[in-house]
RNA sequence: GCCCCCGUAGCUCAGUGGACAGAGCAGGAGCCUUCUAAGCUCUUGGUCGAAGGUUCGAAUCCUUCCGGGGGCGCCA
């Protein structure tokens, strides 16, 4: 189907024919496009495990496949690399292939998998956050790149919902307001209906009271008795706490809106309370977990570890349920309930421990079964310093603040543009905000996943270079030459065989959008299609620069550059897509 | 103390054991009477933290050291 695994092939049964085991036929594209547009190293790599000089085994193939009428021109170089170009008119015919498929030339998953993703995790009483960033627009690149890969995927919020934040919240509630009824155990409800507290008290008592907590084992004491008392279901502290949640939702669903991220499931760790007790029971019962100090732990350590790991605690002493027990009972849920084949957890890499504590104690507890496991963790986002981002006042920079800023700076350049001069300003609204939101998710996902990065607001409000605006730009372009075309009444046609050498850069470029897909989706890396959407609209760029397609005479050849600037219009907006990025009317 | 991650151009970052290590920004020189100049062309800039090792071949794998970050029983 696609071009790549095509050339794969014929150096496969090439390798098959010089009596080679096929499997060193991979062909990628070249690092040295002076020499060839593929390159295959098989021969290389061959020649220590037959024990063959590799630029004989490397002749010996291409002897076999150098006839194959697509390729152009076959040579051996160096040691024995193998490089490859095909002739323009099956260049041609690759592109008009892919151009009439509906799905571009990427192939559907062979095994679809139930596909759990987890991530944001945003929590009570905390506004979303530059923190929430990564895992947010991360694990919504994964979801969508699932998907698209033919896979059945749920994306959960994972809501903290449940732990000892909760006790710690009701006693600083207590605090400021001793008298609302929910405190009274007299009292028989019913409980008011609207919140007796907001998301601001909630945010600026929670530092205050987390402080507290870990300094002072008196009010600590007091805020494990709370989150029992909540998890056992004292009627006041339930009332209270789903006042908590509703404040805190809908003010992160706003931002959640804001980005373009939605959830399938808002499932929280609340929804497996009721999976809790009789987890641990049941885990007590067949001796997974045993009681220390009063406390139930699962021991997780396996013989052969470089590093001691602690026990993972399923009860404290005073009866509370941490998250480490909500993520293992959330685990059962999503195998036995949801039936998932794959859980992605996008959360930050800091957490990799618990998770391997998590990951054992569900296995040790028999929970798991067939279904994969894995932490895609991600790298903190730092301040200048190298230590975790904080603003100046020494909080963390609020997500709906971080929006405002990329908005702003977006509005600015389109108040400098001529262009837009007559845009209305609700147009200019939405434009600045898909701009924003563009430059924003781009110079996230641009980074490697699991590195630490610099947070540079400079870096997410930039509008040049190689930015999300850049690849929103280009997507404009061709959008604008397609109406301009269609209003002449000119329409794609077939492909024809390149002669210009941007063209048959940008042609090839786009036919390698299976394999990078493939490859992003097997390393999890949303930055490979951050990267290759970065050089998909720097190779029309290119092309848009020396092709003039509304002015070219020829009416097969301008057809046929039609339909490549669709084909790019598609492939731009399918990877845009998967990265969260709008394309605007006009910009 | 133990474990994990990182160290690549002035800055921020890419980089499947393969060929001469790339990009953006910043610096320098150009290109708008033609499809959107948020663009394009050219250009300066590197002992890939250091030293050993494995390999035909190492930024990439192994060891040690130096430097930075993170984690380590009842927080999330």
């Amino acid at each position: 189907m696609s071009l790549l695994f095509d050339l794969t092939r014929l150096m496969e049964s090439g390798f098959e024919a010089a009596g080679i085991d096929p499997a060193f036929g991979a062909v990628s594209v070249s690092d040295r496009p002076d020499l060839g547009q593929f390159q295959c190293n098989g021969g290389l790599a061959a020649a220590r495990t037959v024990g063959r000089n590799p630029r004989q085994i490397a002749q010996q193939v291409t002897d076999k496949i150098e006839s194959d009428p697509r390729l152009a021109e076959v040579s051996i170089a160096g040691p024995g690399f193998i490089n490859l170009s095909i002739t323009d008119q099956a260049l041609a015919d690759y592109l008009e292939d892919a151009a009439l498929d509906t799905r571009l030339g990427v192939a559907p998953a062979e095994n679809p998998l139930r596909v759990v993703v987890d991530y944001a995790g945003p929590n009570v009483a905390k506004a979303m956050h530059v923190g929430h960033l990564r895992s947010t627009i991360i694990g919504d690149t994964l979801k969508r790149l699932f998907r698209l890969s033919g896979h059945q995927v749920l994306g959960d919020a994972h809501f903290g919902d449940w732990g000892l934040q909760m006790g710690m919240l009701i006693i600083a509630t207590r605090r400021r307001h001793p008298d609302l009824p929910h405190f009274d155990q007299s009292y028989s409800g019913p409980y008011p209906d609207s919140p007796p507290i907001s998301l601001t008290d909630l945010q600026e008592w929670y530092p205050q009271i987390a402080q507290e907590v870990e300094g002072d084992e008196q009010v600590a004491n007091l805020a494990r008795k709370a989150t029992t008392d909540l998890q056992s279901g004292r009627p006041g502290y339930v009332a209270l706490w789903e006042h908590f949640v509703e404040v805190s939702r809908h003010s992160q669903q706003q931002d959640f809106s804001d980005l373009g991220v939605e959830f399938d499931l808002w499932y929280g760790e609340s929804t497996v309370a009721h999976l809790l007790r009789p987890l641990v029971d049941d885990f007590l019962a067949r001796g997974v977990a045993v009681r220390s100090e009063g406390a139930v732990l699962v021991e997780v350590a396996q013989p052969d570890d470089k590093a001691e790991i602690a026990p993972l605690v399923l009860e404290t002493s005073l009866g509370a349920f941490l998250y480490g027990t909500t993520d293992v009972a959330t685990i059962q849920m999503r195998v036995e309930e949801m039936e998932a084949d794959l859980v992605v957890y996008v959360v930050d890499a800091r957490q990799s421990y618990h998770f391997q504590q998590v990951f054992r104690a569900a296995e040790l507890g028999g929970l798991v079964g067939g279904t994969a496991l894995e932490h895609v963790r991600f790298g903190t986002m730092n301040a200048a310093d190298g230590t975790p981002f904080r603003t100046r006042e020494g909080g963390v920079l609020r997500l709906r603040d971080l929006i405002e800023m990329v908005t702003e700076a977006a509005a600015a350049r389109l108040d400098e543009s001529d262009l837009a001069a007559d845009y209305s300003p609700e147009e200019r609204a939405v434009i600045s905000r898909q701009i924003g939101i563009a430059a924003l998710k781009f110079g996230d996902l641009i980074n490697n996943r699991a590195s630490d990065y610099l947070f540079d607001l400079r870096r997410f409000t930039a509008l040049e270079g190689k930015t999300g605006p850049y690849l929103q730009m280009a997507a404009v372009r061709t959008g604008s030459i397609l109406e301009r075309a269609a209003r002449k009444e000119w329409g794609p046609g077939p492909v024809q065989a390149p002669d210009h050498e941007a063209e048959r850069r940008l042609m090839l470029r786009i036919l390698q959008l299976p394999e990078v897909i493939e490859r992003a989706l097997e390393l999890r890396a949303p930055n490979h299609l951050a990267e290759f959407a970065y050089a998909v609209a720097g190779d029309f760029s290119r092309f848009y620069e020396s092709c003039h397609i509304l002015s070219e005479p020829d009416p097969t050849r301008r057809a046929s550059w039609l339909r490549l600037v669709e084909t790019v219009r598609r492939v731009l907006a399918l990877l845009l897509d998967l990265l969260g990025i709008e394309i605007p009317a006009r910009m």
